[in-house]
DNA sequence: TTTCGAAATTAACTTTGGTCAAGAAAGCGG
DNA sequence: CCGCTTTCTTGACCAAAGTTAATTTCGAAA
């Protein structure tokens, strides 16, 4: 294990150099790869042989920054190319009458919005929360490799898997927790999910979200969010200031969010398909 | 347009025949493919060659009948093959301290762990709901398919984008609505769903669902379900009886469930890849 | 037909969360 | 530094939903 800078579009008064725990693996690839790199990291990248991390790099054939706020994909346009996330974060997105609700968040190393090869128009917008890199790959280059390369291929279609994982833990969290033990597994979710890709600390992380993104994330108001917040503030368990998580007793912090990491499948978890890391 | 009858697995009195508005262009896939007919039917079954069709239908290598609550697939444990629901229905569901919740209800035709291949493990239960048949498809013939028909590969990518576009909507359903427009917006999703499939009428349609079922769907309690069951009935919206559902206005109905099916992605919605249909 | 158990129903009371209204604090641009 | 905007904070009040506890209805099986 070393240590790493890294950035993360922050609206602080000047960008805060946060140390995040990367091992030198994760900085070797990133290094080699630095378009996708990140992507099922801390999940199947391992199961990816060289020849295929190189196709899978190559077929961005255009990286693009944005603002905040920026609207990759439109509800209900068909798309032609898929986005990987290669910097920053962003949320998938609902206006339905003239309230936002968010349906999933997405962090580097995420193909955001891989399905829509084979949906061509999605459901719901994506939007960048902080500036963001993005790189894009072609359908048509998605075409040739689901025809080419099988393993890729399931790799892929794992990692909307992964997402569809992710809705289901949101669709049950909602169902079963109230607000406060709602946002507190959300951002237990995203530590470990920032973690998986190299980009959290030992005591929390660093994010663009709002509490009104926490809100609209746990389908409650900005007030009630701030109330619940507050608590989690009062009880010691989390500190949330302007996008800056920080947590001392993360055992205790999980257990306030009734967390468990499973439906992450990550590797460490022994939750995966074999079949999935051999050819 | 012709009628036929169907047989759900209602826990009545006698089985009710019912009838249900039937295609014969469906009819005729049911009566060639009795396993696997209603695979995709109403979304991108046109897509399937007839070759393709027969590969899906002789992948099958068990049938088997199940009575209800049994457990179709156990949380956590290793998968060797996936279910096709021939017949019946199944609730995802997941049990946390004591208490059930459902993230998700398959309705026949569904390939309801179908993500196993790639997976492995999953994270919730799969229960039927009343009786059930079901048929299996070993990973290993999965496996064999991945290699040799990338077109049929990417349709069953794309069943697992549907269900993944459903959990979407439950999410965000649960942020938005509040009990009495959540059970309507339920309701009126299974009947389209049902629809698709040929097994719904033009009043209504019949499930062995529970109002105990509906709570643990939408993240209330039995007791609240109830009220606004009765609200739903007492407005002249729709009438829930013993999972009979009568409504006679449907697009009130919908309206009230501030129901939308583009996230379906039924094949007259327009909203479905062209690129799929073609090889 | 009777009986039993599951499912549905209702009431009284408490907690959680939404709404409205008003300020305070922090970041941003000049 | 100042003014402006966004984000956060708080209080008072009201509606939605959870809890507990009975009671009724219905369907299945004897």
């Amino acid at each position: 294990m070393t240590k790493v800078n890294f950035e993360t579009g922050l609206n602080g008064p000047e960008p805060i150099a946060l140390e995040a725990t990367c091992s030198s693996d994760m900085q070797k690839e990133l290094s080699d790869y630095p378009l996708t790199g990140r992507f099922l990291m801390g999940r199947l990248r391992h199961a990816m042989g060289d020849r295929e991390k190189e196709i899978l790099e190559s077929s961005i054939t255009e990286v693009v920054d944005f603002d905040k706020g920026h609207r990759l994909v439109t509800r209900g346009e068909k798309c032609n190319h898929s986005t990987m996330l290669i910097e920053g974060f962003a949320l998938r997105t609902i206006v339905e009458n003239g309230r936002r609700y968010v349906v999933g968040i997405q962090v580097p190393g995420d193909f955001v919005d891989l399905h829509a090869f084979a949906l061509k128009r999605l459901d719901h917008d994506l939007v960048t929360l902080g500036p963001a890199k993005v790189g894009y790959v072609p359908h048509s280059r998605l075409q040739d490799l689901m025809n080419s390369e099988p393993h890729l291929s399931r790799l892929f279609w794992f990692s909307t898997l992964l997402d569809a994982a992710i809705h289901r833990q949101w669709t049950l969290k909602l169902e079963q927790l109230k607000a406060y033990r709602r946002v507190a597994h959300l951002l237990a979710e995203i530590w470990y999910r920032l973690e998986m890709v190299g980009l959290a600390h030992s005591d929390g992380f660093r994010t663009p979200l709002t509490q009104t993104d926490l809100a609209d994330m746990c389908g409650t108001t900005a007030i009630h969010m701030n109330r619940a917040l507050r608590a989690l503030s009062r009880e010691g368990v989390a500190e949330f200031r302007r996008g800056n998580v920080t947590v001392t007793d993360r055992k205790n912090f999980e257990k306030h969010g009734d967390f468990n990491p499973t439906y992450l499948y990550g590797q460490g978890d022994l939750y995966i398909g074999a079949e999935l890391t051999r050819d």
